[in-house]
DNA sequence: GTTCTTGCAAATACTTTGCATTGGC
DNA sequence: GCCAATGCAAAGTATTTGCAAGAAC
């Protein structure tokens, strides 16, 4: 998908970051499926080199271009921040499923935050997580 | 502290959770201090068994009394769920530091996403966090 | 050409598992 | 007394570090 790989190549090139083969990769990949991935996950997609693949993550989520999910799991998980599509989750506590919703007046929300506090001016991105036992897991 | 050890057993009894001696101290740790901590935090402060100590609060965790924070940083952080006293952080993507605030209206939200989503009745709990660049950071 | 990034090897640290023992109820 | 929780040893897996070679700008 031409117009994904550009759009990666733009988003690197907005955060000051170069433009290699690996980070293109690998944030193509992220944009292009919604779900989180492990780091497993991205080295068994790209077949790229791990330590290199954990050097980029850390680099781009400092940059505020993908975030860490944290779903219960034992392994970091990673999505990318997307503006426009501005989606959570509920996670279960027993099996770690995840399912997206939408809709969080983040905005606002940020608004209030910001003068509760004097440490930060700025905002990158937000994550809003709701937690419980999912239905399945319930009848067990 | 009488009252907060008292309050410890109270919460383990809801929950359902045998009342030993390690649950109370973890459970108790956490609810006096408002800060997310870490298994070797736990372990230097209990001075108790570092196996045992995961184990609780796996089993806290699926039971919503504690919960998991991801401040980025390498190993997992855990702090108590106190509905009467909700509180978020800001997190710094440099330094990791993190600073609260209060204020997100996430009965509605939570309404609004139950309404989406079908395969959970019933959420425990939820964090929201925010994510930026600190004011000691960006100067960097 | 300089600086940042990559890739491999190896080390480190976190977390889990198995099993015998102990303790709550 | 029964079943679940603990504590220790050991294993398993995720993540980081060091350094030389390669690529972006």
């Amino acid at each position: 998908m031409k117009s994904k790989v550009t759009r990666s190549i733009t988003l690197l090139d907005k955060a000051g970051l170069k433009k290699t083969d690996s980070r293109i990769a690998l944030l193509d990949l992220l944009s292009k499926n919604k779900k989180p991935f492990s780091v497993k996950d991205i080295v068994s997609k790209l077949s790229g080199d791990k330590v290199t693949i954990y050097r980029i993550l850390e680099t781009m989520t400092k940059k505020g271009l993908i975030r860490r999910v944290d779903t219960g799991k034992r392994e970091a998980e990673y999505e990318t921040v997307d503006h426009y599509n501005d989606h959570h989750h509920i996670i279960c506590l027993d099996c770690k499923k995840v399912t997206d919703f939408t809709g969080c007046d983040a905005d606002s929300l940020i608004t209030k935050a910001l003068k509760q506090v004097k440490d930060f001016k700025q905002i990158t991105h937000h994550s809003f997580d709701l937690f419980g036992i999912c239905n399945t897991c319930i009848k067990k």
